[in-house]
DNA sequence: CATGAATGAGGCTTCATTCAT
DNA sequence: CATGAATGAAGCCTCATTCAT
């Protein structure tokens, strides 16, 4: 996800695979650190030197936003894969869980701006991320309206709501990482509220 | 609340005075700012100098933790201040409103910590914390199991639940900040899979 | 020259010390490798850590120009002291092979300024620059128009000539800087060309 | 000019062509943004990648002497071409005045080289500057002498002091840059002193 | 030979913390 | 006790130079 030059020739081969690499860096260690953990450390787990990191994020804004719009892509994959499941409740009830799973422990892209002092440069390029937003929420809107017409969601909430539901629910399940048991009633309580009664406990 | 000398002569006056002045400042610019927001700009808003701002809270984090413990002596008093409330599932709703109001745009202890990259010291000193938390705890407990004796609040929910969704309510809201018909729905759903049915919106 | 805060109490001794050591080791500095100098080696000449540079002169280009706006303040002070003297002509000579002497190796300061990369906020903060050099002009148009009265200087050159003038010449002697013998002889080139013969080789 | 390999197999079509551009390019942006202008722009502005450019000139020190000895070569030719003219007077104002348009603006090579901190390798490869540097006074001294047997330029300036002299007075004009008059009267003082009176201002 | 990705030293700047005044 | 100057590690970023493709 190179900011700039979008439709440069395809990078070379070993290129392709640092800019990988420091990708999966990066987001380990923003989860670790915070959106302050810094360039080096990024580029030390990498395994290259802090000049590649620059070289393919020119600011560290670039950085954390390719952090999130892969994260966001991914969400995104999966909502689409789950499109065309037959129980429109249970696709629903899986997309909910598997994004609570993904986002616990992690940052908010907004979150992580905030945390950096965004500048116009950053504000200007975030068109790639918005764009990006559209299209998972597009993704997330199509199973949450099969899932209200089968009545399996309450039909007041609609993706402003979700997307501010399963925010807070990652959160909330941050609290209770390592007591399964707590977890499940309070993944419950939420699924309840959503009329999406018996979620199973998630599995781990 | 300096960590060290645990009782030490009581504060001269101004003293006294100086460590409130710091402690607004710290929580104003930590939530404008977040975590990093920097000693010097909390001395200039508390009208001391940094080395006043060292005096009293001799590390970045110590300060940080005082303002939490700060925030969850309110939170305290709020919860033991509504202990005594006539209608049980009103008082337990008051205060859910009540810390999902505060909590909105504020961050945890737990985040801020992180984004400071605490050692070893700072843990060890946060026994002040844990004993405050644990009052908070127990006043919200008495809260909770009042409202569930009431049948108002379902029964397979504890504090530790109830901690989580919390937290992660005051995160859902702050995603709807400025939809207030959004910010009702979706605090609906919450209380609902309390059943806390029939929640007022948050009047702001 | 505390480029912020143009009226706050005065600095304390030791400050005052460092200011000056710091001002003294950038002109040091500057002199010898341009205004590309490392603020680190102008920490290390002052005997001051990076961090006492950065107090005094928040950004590099306020010690850039602090250094000029020093410089500009000698030789206004060198014209307003030849003000009274009884020769006009002698007088005039005397500031310019002073100016010549002072500028010889020496950058000027929008040169400086270039070489940075000059941004906005610099440019905020130059008026002061604009006083000095306005102050400096007035200083040297008295001279010259006292000597032009006194039948010692042509009367076709005026003040912007004669700042081109200095300003050429301080470069031709750089360029004959180990060779007495050339460096009077191409002074007198010059000096004879404004009409101001006979001058004696600067004493070097 | 490569300074390695003095005489190796003559250039590639191609590769003289590349040298070329780079050296246009490198001319240019020295002359925009100073000797600290980054060999990536000059690379890009050459229309080549940053190896190539380093293929040609293996330090920017070398690429720097390069452009300078271009210039040089330029003046050279010019006062080789002017040897011939009848008017000694005229010959030698000419050349003046062409040196004089041609360094307005323009950096020193000594300046540019102490803008990058050069060091003993980059000294020890000067000899082709040095050879070329003595071809251009040579020249220049022919038509210094022929002026001077004319009675058109004062005998006791030699080929130092107008070497001086020059660099000075394009340092002056470069000062008046934006105000014809006044260039031409600064101009004016020199050849005045130099006896070359009546001198034209400069057609631009 | 050309390309352009990778390297890493070095530059500017910030900021928690210490300590002389 | 308060002040605010000094310290210096650490962060972000640039760029000359090297080297795999």
């Amino acid at each position: 996800m190179p900011p700039s030059k979008p439709s440069s020739r395809p990078l070379r081969a070993d290129a392709r695979r640092n800019q990988a690499h420091i990708l999966e860096a990066a987001e380990a260690v923003f989860d670790t650190e915070g959106p302050s953990g810094s360039t080096e450390a990024i580029a030390r787990r990498a395994g290259v030197a802090v000049g590649t990191v620059f070289r393919h994020f020119p600011t560290k804004a670039d950085l954390i936003q390719a952090v999130f719009t892969a994260r966001l892509q991914r969400l995104t994959d999966h909502a689409v894969q789950l499109q065309g499941a037959e129980d429109p409740g249970e696709a629903f009830l899986d997309f909910f869980l598997g994004w609570a799973e993904l986002s616990a422990t992690k940052l908010t892209f907004a979150e992580a701006l905030i945390g950096e002092g965004v500048d116009v440069r950053a504000l200007a390029r975030q068109d790639a991320y918005l764009r990006m937003r559209q299209n998972l929420l597009q993704a997330v809107e199509g199973l949450l309206q099969r899932a209200q017409r089968a009545g399996r969601v309450r039909g007041d909430v609609g993706i402003t709501e979700l997307n501010a539901l399963l925010i807070g629910t990652a959160r909330a399940l941050e609290q209770v990482r390592d007591d399964p048991d707590a977890s499940a009633r309070t993944l419950e309580v939420v699924l309840d509220g959503l009329r999406l009664r018996g979620a199973p406990p998630p599995d781990r």
